[in-house]
DNA sequence: ATTCCATGGGTATGACCATGACGCAGAAGA
DNA sequence: TCTTCTGCGTCATGGTCATACCCATGGAAT
């Protein structure tokens, strides 16, 4: 059983139909969310309209729980991508549970540290040239069964900050160095050890 | 009493000199540090030489305790920038302290929770044009008693990823316009409506 | 098949910004 | 005082990339 069932122990979960919003950008957090089942991503939306997706949730996620703990307006929106089982917790259902299961405290606090990981990341790439960016971008999604990520150049572009013509010209040049293998919404990893060595040219000196 | 003198309860903090490093971005992590007296900066090391300041951590805080607790290589590294009392806390020593003082967990988890809403804010920053990077930096400074803040413009430009030309570049103008007077070495505010204003187009429609 | 639309690919233009260079002024040390 | 170093302002140059536009093609619906 995952861990965080223990979170919605004798509660029912809230059944979301694909793109509704679990929250928004900008609100008080009065609760965070477990993700029991189905996808959902949250982003930050920009100025200009842009959406920099931050992360895609998948079952047995954690949704929404730094701004839960920090107690400030939420800095990211969630959306559902697909149908959706969650459980929302509030302050007191948090206190309750950690009376009951303390133990659960350590978990947590992994998982707040791996969100701190994968947001640093993200800072260290941030200002790396778009071709890196999108490189590492590809590596760190999950493939399905025959190696191949299913996503568009336009939805590349969005998480990694940069424009589709961008990614259509950086996967075009990789596809005619044979690194990978664009195919019609979709992208295929040949060489992926390739790929990562020209994703991490960070070698200390 | 700040609350994370508890972690050094019965124990005595170490001694580092200005400019020494406290850990490596790279290395495994062994424990986590609490600041109790002194100011440290933690930067990611980028594969082209250059340093993006992460945080700049003073007297009370914690440092790299997102590592700690995910058990993988530090993503960042730290160093102090003046004389520093710290405190390093392993897994052994947490434990006990967590037996003896559950109450600790909360905080920890706001603690950890609030570095993740700063990351946020540097990935949504990441994309946006130099000014606004630069103000929004200058927003989240602490100043002095006047007002001031005591940085050079070199300095801007590694925190924010921008050159030192466009840090001067920006300041300049902001200067001519009013909003801000650039000294030797310092920057003072003089109308931080105005700056906020500037920095925060992030209008939800 | 035909129509329509999303996706992919290309190009020209211009914005933005890094780089390297130079000069000048304030600060610090001899 | 003189020297040296750091911080700041500015320029020309070039690279990267966004924008806007165009066209080709895959896929789905009629």
């Amino acid at each position: 059983m995952p861990i965080w069932d223990l979170l919605g122990e004798s509660r029912r979960p809230r059944r979301y139909g694909p793109g509704q919003m679990i929250y928004l950008q900008g609100e008080m957090p009065s609760c965070f969310y477990y993700l029991q089942q189905g996808e959902a991503r949250s982003f930050i939306s920009l100025d200009s309209g842009e959406e920099r997706v931050l992360a895609i949730h998948r079952s047995g996620d954690l949704m929404g729980e730094a701004s839960f703990f920090d107690n400030c307006p939420r800095v990211s929106s969630a959306m559902t991508t697909e149908e959706c089982l969650v459980f929302a917790i509030d302050r007191g259902q948090l206190d309750e549970i950690f009376l009951r299961h303390p133990e659960l405290a350590l978990p947590m606090l992994q998982y707040l540290a791996r969100t701190v990981r994968i947001l640093s990341r993200h800072v260290g790439s941030a200002s790396l040239p778009a071709q890196q960016r999108i490189v590492r971008y590809l590596l760190d999604q999950p493939t399905d069964e025959q190696g191949q990520l299913h996503c568009t150049h336009e939805e590349i572009g969005q998480a990694v900050g940069a424009s589709r013509v961008t990614v259509s010209r950086v996967l075009g040049q990789l596809d005619r160095e044979g690194a990978l293998q664009t195919g019609y919404g979709s992208v295929l990893l040949r060489n992926p050890e390739r790929l990562r060595q020209m994703a991490e040219p960070m070698m200390p000196d």
